[in-house]
RNA sequence: GGCCGAGUGGCAGAGUGGCCAUGCAGCGGAUUGCAAAUCCGCGUACGUCGGUUCGAUUCCGGCCUCGGCCUCCA
């Protein structure tokens, strides 16, 4: 059991090795609740999630926090555009957040703190900073010092000149250094705010993630995971703040990042707006395939989406669920999931070569007999759990494809029984008939030695 | 401009210094009353120009194209 990871920090795939055996810890930075998330807001939770799953078969406790942010600038205009309390927008998004991440077949998360439960940790290690010169307050603000961190543009690789020269936007002018961020922000009387030793404001969106990683997991956490685009600043950032907060200690030992969801080839995102939300896709797939869509990418690759990736992720699925199905009565023996898919996996993520094997495993699926059939069947069932797959019945999943046509099963039903009929009767004419009529019902039938079974067609 | 990543067959997408990726679609065959499902087989795939090598898609260098980050962003 040697898992390699690829460590953003180092620039290359390391063997992991935990602080603590007996308590693994992960962070991954989660959603800020202002709105519908959309397929590329999904890629992070579950790459992370299939993590998390094979971390828990290796360690016997893992503790893999994701959090809500609930205070942002976003959620205020939000509130403000649809003149609802703060708290209508984020508890609503929160829980259809939760809800379509759980429809992805993502586990709950260990914990999942919230950001404005944590106001007092993040005053305390503010506080901290302050007291060890690692930041200071102007104007209401308090911002971290940025040169008072050596270690600072390691994780991006960044050197501090670039930083400077490619600067976008106006440097506040009480900032000592132009790359100083806010740690505190000062809050009007509309907007929410918590009183501080820097008077009535709000965290600034880094400290955040900080505080809740020492608050639940401890001063150095073994694995932070996000999107590529939080490298720069916001794991930069904490990885500063974190750091000098806790008197030098590593932050985070394995920093890993998914690759962007495109569309068309260009990044997906609400500011450009070509954005496809999980909500819409639920709609009309199911979010098993949606999950494998997103898996079919090895996490650190860019995945381009479109309506056909969808597609075939779905046929993919039906093949792999016929399988199953064929195999129906073969007892599911209980299994290790097989070396070959494992291997893969504990090749930093590898889910397409993992996928690969379980291919074909069901390709010998469908050909076993007797004994093997029991064991491949359990081998296929075991590989899909590591990446949360093929875990419901067959039959439940052929049944929601039909579920979502609106077909009347009995009418189906109905015409197959007189198909079988006129069959007996040796009236293959009639019998024809009668399948052209299920056919435009938007049904496809298959006569099998145990009887003729129906699914939805596409 | 700085930093980073990518270019593989109709599509998606792994991987490798010489031999099968895998899936979806297509074609041919087996099977079937006919289908469907399944199985078997098929298709001069590795951006481009050089270099190293007995041999490069894989290593090295140049070039072209595309994308990401540079204090909103998964």
């Amino acid at each position: 059991m040697s898992l390699h990871l690829y460590n953003t920090l180092s620039r290359r795939k390391e063997l992991f090795t935990p602080v603590d055996p007996a308590r693994v810890t992960m962070y991954v930075c989660g959603p800020t609740v202002y709105n519908y998330v959309h397929i590329g807001n999904a890629r992070p939770v579950v790459v992370f999630d299939v993590l998390y799953r094979l971390l828990s078969r290796d360690y016997a406790k893992v503790i893999y926090a994701r959090n809500i942010t609930d205070v942002d600038d976003k959620i205020n205009a939000a509130a403000k555009a649809g003149d609802v309390p703060i708290t209508a927008i984020t508890e609503k998004f929160a829980t259809v957040y939760r809800d379509e991440m759980a429809t992805l077949n993502a586990l709950p998360p260990t914990i999942e703190p919230h950001a404005t439960q944590h106001i007092p940790q993040m005053i305390s290690m503010i506080q901290r900073l302050l007291d060890g010169k690692h930041a200071y307050e102007a104007e209401g603000h308090v911002l971290f010092h940025v040169p008072s961190f050596a270690g600072y543009g390691q994780l991006s690789g960044r050197a501090r000149d670039d930083m400077i020269a490619g600067a976008r936007v106006e440097v506040a002018p009480y900032k000592k250094d132009p790359a100083d961020f806010v740690l505190w922000k000062p809050s009007t009387p509309d907007l929410p705010g918590w009183d501080s030793p820097w008077g009535r404001g709000r965290p600034g969106w880094h400290i955040e993630c900080s505080s809740m990683i020492e608050a639940h997991l401890g001063p150095t956490i073994d694995i932070h995971g996000g999107g590529h685009d939080l490298i720069f600043p916001h794991h930069e950032n904490e990885l500063a703040q974190g750091t000098c907060a806790h008197g030098g200690a590593p932050y985070a030992r394995y920093w890993m990042h998914n690759g962007f969801l495109t569309m068309n080839k260009e990044k997906m995102s609400k500011s450009i707006g070509n954005i496809v939300t999980v909500r819409e896709l639920l709609r009309h797939h199911p979010g098993e395939a949606i999950r494998w869509a997103l898996l079919s990418a090895h996490y650190r690759q860019p995945l381009d989406w479109s309506d056909d990736t969808i597609v075939q992720a779905n046929r993919t699925l039906s093949r792999l669920y016929g399988a199953l199905e064929q195999a129906g009565d073969a007892p599911a023996t209980l299994s290790e999931p097989p070396a070959a898919v494992l291997e893969a996996l504990r090749d930093d993520l590898n889910t397409p070569r993992a996928m690969a094997e379980i291919s074909n495993i069901a390709g010998a699926l469908n050909q076993a007999t007797g004994a093997a059939k029991a064991e491949l069947k359990a081998q296929l069932i075991a590989a899909g759990s590591l990446l949360g797959v093929l875990q419901q019945p067959p039959k439940a999943w052929f049944e929601a494809a039909a579920g979502r046509k609106t077909i009347d099963a009995d009418e189906v039903e109905r015409l197959i029984a007189a198909r079988a009929a006129a069959r007996k009767a040796r009236d293959f004419a009639g019998a024809d008939r009668i399948r052209d009529e299920i056919a435009a019902l938007g049904v496809v039938i298959e006569d099998r030695a145990d009887g003729t079974k129906w699914r939805a067609a596409e």
